[in-house]
DNA sequence: CCAGTCGATTGACATCGGTCGATCCTGCTG
DNA sequence: CAGCAGGATCGACCGATGTCAATCGACTGG
């Protein structure tokens, strides 16, 4: 069974996680960063901890000082977290007056679900 | 909107990613850990390319040699992740004669991506 | 305009994590 | 037993990452 060979991969250049799940077909070096980029984003428990509680917000958004609150972290950190998370696209900011309002974006922790095959 | 307290954590001690998904309740800092651990594991090119291959195998498990072809990684960092992915419970392995050959724990795969909720 | 508050940025530090060459261990075969 | 081949482990290197104190920038209310 040797020659693996990866497959020829068809340059999706798209920014969003585009084409190649996991399972789907063998991933090629430029999707498999993608995808990473993203689990990257979601491997930390803090990361993981805000997201949790920004989901499960009633009005289904939270400030940041809320979130520093609940999170026994530092504001900082708290706010380099939420940079990384909004980055990889898993979260939503918005400026209102004084307050920054963070809300989870749903669809794409959904396409990242998707392509864990 | 103040105080966001963090739930009473049901102190589930088992090993395996058990209870609470991440958008089930506010999660706990430990089930949080369990979780990005894994989620760790998964967020690198190379295991995620590793993991694709293991699956695409026709027979369902692949021995390292042929992994090293595919990867252009060396056999030492190759082992690295092999032994990441194991630990982590996504790949199972298994020592035929000289050979060791991994296959694909779909299961697990299965229950990290039930718990990106 | 000033003082105060919320949140982002910076800088420094320690730790973690991916990588490889060299080496070791294990099992097969003469 | 000796030689060999497949993989795992070790040690070292270095860049990436999590963390916080200090500071900065933006907006609000007197």
């Amino acid at each position: 069974m040797r020659r693996l060979k990866s497959p020829s991969d068809p340059e999706c250049a798209s920014d969003p996680l585009c084409c190649a799940a996991i399972g789907d077909a063998i991933l090629g070096q430029t999707d498999a960063e993608r995808l990473s980029n993203v689990l990257k984003a979601l491997a930390d428990p803090g990361r993981l901890r805000l997201l949790s509680l920004i989901r499960a917000a009633p009005a289904g958004e939270v400030c940041v000082g809320d979130l520093v609150d609940a999170l026994d972290l530092s504001q900082p950190t708290v706010s380099h977290h939420l940079r990384i998370l909004t980055d990889a696209g898993l979260l939503d900011r918005e400026r209102r007056g004084n307050w920054v309002w963070y809300a989870a974006n749903d669809a794409r922790l959904t396409e990242v679900r998707d392509l864990l095959h």
